[in-house]
DNA sequence: TTGGATTTGTTGGATAAGCAACACAGGAGA
DNA sequence: TCTCCTGTGTTGCTTATCCAACAAATCCAA
């Protein structure tokens, strides 16, 4: 479903990758906000012509960095490739509440920018990743609807998790929340 | 005198660098006379041409690579712009023991031809550096001769040195020798 | 508000790296 | 011996990166 792996010219990989890491410690470094593509490409040692060729702007560079993260911790739980039951389901939400709590400890002064594009960008992949669940089910029932109050509920819970002052345990925040996104979903199950 | 890092391609310092990293790991792994030119750009994850476009080949890289390590020890102890005095001696020589010394442990069984290769390189390179010293002096003694002995003198103590089953304290070791050296070279003072 | 400095995107032409293919040189085994 | 296999250098062509220069946008202090 999801080749993250593509086979890319070796150059195309390197200065990706180049650019990703400089900008991952640029933004545990002095946040978000205050880089400029120069900082980036200047730590990166590459051209800031190459940037462009590869990133429309910084800010296409942190959606795909948050996209690149938030896949690796589905595909670290095995969610990419599988459908809907609230097993997945409680599993997804803890894939996103320890997505943002890794997310605000590793990053500097989170601003109100940041977190509002991180959750744009967030919420796409959870919307799409339920959205292809749900279709696995053979009934031709629509999905858009429940997909989206399922989006933003689970994001919501993760934000407040990752957000509380003294984070309670997370199996038991998690045992709490998942049946009121389950409810939802029941159909599909 | 020496301009190690000269302004050049971006690529051209990153593919170099990629080349010696992987070479080096490579070395300490399975050592050198086993390696490919094939292993070194696989882990490099450079293209082979691109290799031949740097070095002609395995020898020529260790060459630059023992080169490198070895100047870098001597600008460490800005031995490299300067001139002939007893101190100075003695210093080249701690710098050629800690430089073999270390060699020997990090690289995996090092074979005759791959010492002989290093030896050669170094030889080399500390012949040049004498004969920039001695030729700071006014006078115009020929430096030829007393340069070469002093070469092979040194690099002797050093392979001495470090080969010796329990090493012993290196201050010593150079107290004892460094007279040797020095009374070939005390016209040039 | 103005003006200088910095950052941003973009462009055209130069150059390094990638790639596939080739002929060739050992080495191992049937 | 013959063949198979692996590693070596080399080549012509493609593609990504570099670079310098540019106009436009943004910022910031006077």
């Amino acid at each position: 479903m999801l080749p993250t792996e593509e086979k890319l010219d070796p150059r195309v990989k390197r200065t990706r990758s180049l650019i990703l890491q400089s900008f991952e410690s640029l933004i545990a470094e002095k946040g978000f906000e205050s880089i400029s593509v120069q900082d980036v490409t200047g730590k990166a040692q590459i051209n800031r012509a190459t940037f462009y060729a590869h990133f429309a702007d910084k800010y296409a560079l942190l959606d795909y960095l948050i996209s690149q993260k938030f896949m690796q911790e589905i595909e670290k739980r095995t969610l990419n490739a599988c459908h809907y039951t609230p097993d997945n389901l409680r599993n997804m939400i803890l894939a996103v509440c320890d997505f943002l709590a890794h997310l605000h400890s590793d990053c500097a002064q989170p601003h109100q920018q940041f977190e509002s594009l991180v959750e744009g960008t967030i919420k796409k992949q959870i919307f799409d990743l339920l959205s292809y669940w749900l279709t696995q089910t053979k009934s031709k029932i629509p999905t858009e609807i429940p997909a989206t109050v399922a989006t933003w509920a689970i994001y919501g819970l993760a934000s407040l998790y990752s957000h509380s002052k003294k984070r309670p345990a997370l199996d038991k925040f998690v045992d709490d929340a998942l049946p009121l996104v389950a409810v939802n979903l029941e159909q599909f199950a």
